[in-house]
DNA sequence: CCGCTCATGTAACTGGTTACATGATTTA
DNA sequence: TAAATCATGTAACCAGTTACATGAGCGG
């Protein structure tokens, strides 16, 4: 099976740390997400699940309740070993990249604005950091309890980056008034 | 004009930043971007450049220069209108979303690894973001000299969070240490 | 005159989105 | 029994990608 796309690999990762799963199980988790970059539409899953399953990376086991179907998919033995392929090491030099951020596309900017109206996108745009930060602190403190340690982990890396993006847009704000003699 | 799509968006900054440049000009700022997330390539750009002048925002002056053509683009007011309302303020919620980020989820499935494998990541991964470190603290030492000051803010802005990501994943080093008894 | 850069495009593809559509099961 | 949830899918669309194609101007 060729490169995974970011999706087909999140999508396998789930099913394997889920267990037998089925797809609209996925699609939830997807959803549910703190912040969802996908979709999570069917749309989007049921093709990714097809294309997992013709390439031999997931298996389905059909089971009834009733009348009313549902395949719970489990990664195979080749499904994990893509999984651990993709995942690394070796880590890909892209790594280091920095994702994509809306934000600072907009912050690239900002001068196209007046001062006056750049010191109140930043003062917005730190309140809204500061309460996300605050979410996903006592998410963290409620995840640092459960077993499997990785949704933590996931929190504490929202926490380290979140925390940098206030700092950097403080210290835009604080250049802003001292090149302003305040 | 609707909504702006990213890259509209930021062909449009860029097209104000730049002053009167070509399609081409726009292309190769962001093919030489440090960590472009766009492929720049023609067959986005024009269209962009196409739905841009559709709708107003930009105005194209073409300019001879012997035989060849070549039509320069800039803002009009319009356009900087739109380019301003699309930076904000108001700052939409989903700015405090962190950025889809391809390292992030492959830590989220790391416990897919042996012990010994995730170490490896990690300090792979840690290594990559280091040198990536360096890297835009050169640039950021650079642009500081220059009149403009946003290239300088971007730069800083990657430093903020490429050391948050780092002190991230050292974290998790710390942590699987102490969890196996060193 | 060869190759590089400037400059402009087109065509096929692709992965993901929105919106639609259906029906069984559970719960209030 | 009505509404919410579980569950599975399809179809039209869309933005951006890769690869292709062309040609002028310029430096060695």
């Amino acid at each position: 099976m060729a490169d995974l796309t970011e999706l087909e690999a999140c999508v396998l990762g789930l099913i394997w740390s889920e267990g037998p799963c089925t797809p609209y199980r996925v699609q939830q988790i997807m959803k549910s997400s703190p912040s969802p970059h996908w979709s999570g539409s069917a749309g989007a899953i049921y093709p990714v699940f097809e294309r997992l399953e013709g390439g031999g990376l997931v298996r389905a086991r059909t089971r009834m309740q009733g009348k009313r179907e549902s395949r719970a998919f489990q990664t195979t033995a080749s499904g994990l070993r893509v999984l651990r392929s993709w995942i690394g090491p070796p880590v890909s030099e892209w790594a280091g990249d920095l994702p994509i951020d809306p934000l600072r596309t907009r912050v690239r900017f900002l001068g196209a604005l007046s001062v006056a109206r750049q010191r109140a996108f930043l003062h917005d745009a730190i309140a809204i950091l500061e309460s996300k930060l605050k979410d996903v602190q006592t998410d963290c403190r409620e995840l640092k309890k459960s077993e499997d340690p990785f949704p933590y982990t996931m929190a504490r890396g929202a926490i380290h980056v979140t925390r940098a993006r206030i700092k950097w847009l403080a210290e835009i704000e604080a250049g802003l008034d001292e090149g302003n003699g305040e």
